[in-house]
DNA sequence: CCGCCTTTTAGGATTCATTCCTAATTTATT
DNA sequence: AATAAATTAGGAATGAATCCTAAAAGGCGG
């Protein structure tokens, strides 16, 4: 475990913001100036291989890091990107599962909105 | 309406896979050789943007384009990336609504499992 | 069918997120 | 502290997708 392995880590796990690679490397460098960016995009593969946090693919825009390793579904904002997370309510997946025989081994559910912020520019 | 679009459109409504851009320009070329893969990307944006066709963002991989326009479910091999289309049960998504107030404007729902071919495999 | 205006195309350059490469440094081990 | 193994900085490379421009095609009114 490196210093640097240990800086990305503590900034994901700070707060729960679901920010992209970039936005990490900024704000490790304002600590680490020496910091390089193939060291956050490595040090972040590795996180999400072990299961420390969770890889979020957003569409049109670079992936983002959440800090929360349950699966689980996001609320995102179609102008701004902004994401949160959601609950998944019980047994929701259920009807898969039982049309596809339990052999599902992850799922990704995004629901899009109009975060407030965009809701007033608009 | 030009042919190159029409032919890009063609391919896209004649079979139920879901092709990437890359393999669409492929299969038009032996059609068109001349085809630019701007001209294919420009048009599947543009009939997403009309409504014709859905766009499929993939994690880690090309987009993929959907023929069937009505918002539904996908089934993903995380192995080799095949999707295939689901069903929406009724009112699945009624607990987003009732907590989140009605103004959800789309969803992406994508299971991931491994398909037949790349069980085998492994 | 003809000219004119608008849209689209081919082809290549460019962008942007991300990955890869290598020598130098750091970490872990004995 | 010495040595072996892993990691880093920095920059080059990749790959999907977008953008640019001059040339070609579409589409229309006559």
């Amino acid at each position: 475990m490196t210093r640097q392995r240990q800086l990305i880590f503590d900034l994901i796990m700070a707060a729960p913001e679901h920010r992209t690679a970039e936005e990490i490397y900024d704000l490790a460098r304002a600590e680490m100036p020496s910091l390089a960016r193939g060291t956050v995009y490595r040090n972040l593969g590795l996180l999400v291989r072990e299961g420390q946090i969770r890889k979020l693919e957003m569409p049109d825009a670079p992936a983002r890091y959440d800090r929360e390793r349950r699966p689980h579904p996001h609320l995102v904002c179609e102008r701004c990107g902004k994401v949160e997370d959601l609950v998944m309510p019980d047994g929701l997946l259920r009807p898969f599962a039982l049309e596809l025989g339990e052999d599902i081994t992850g799922y990704d559910l995004k629901l899009y909105h109009l975060c407030p912020v965009c809701r007033k520019k608009a």
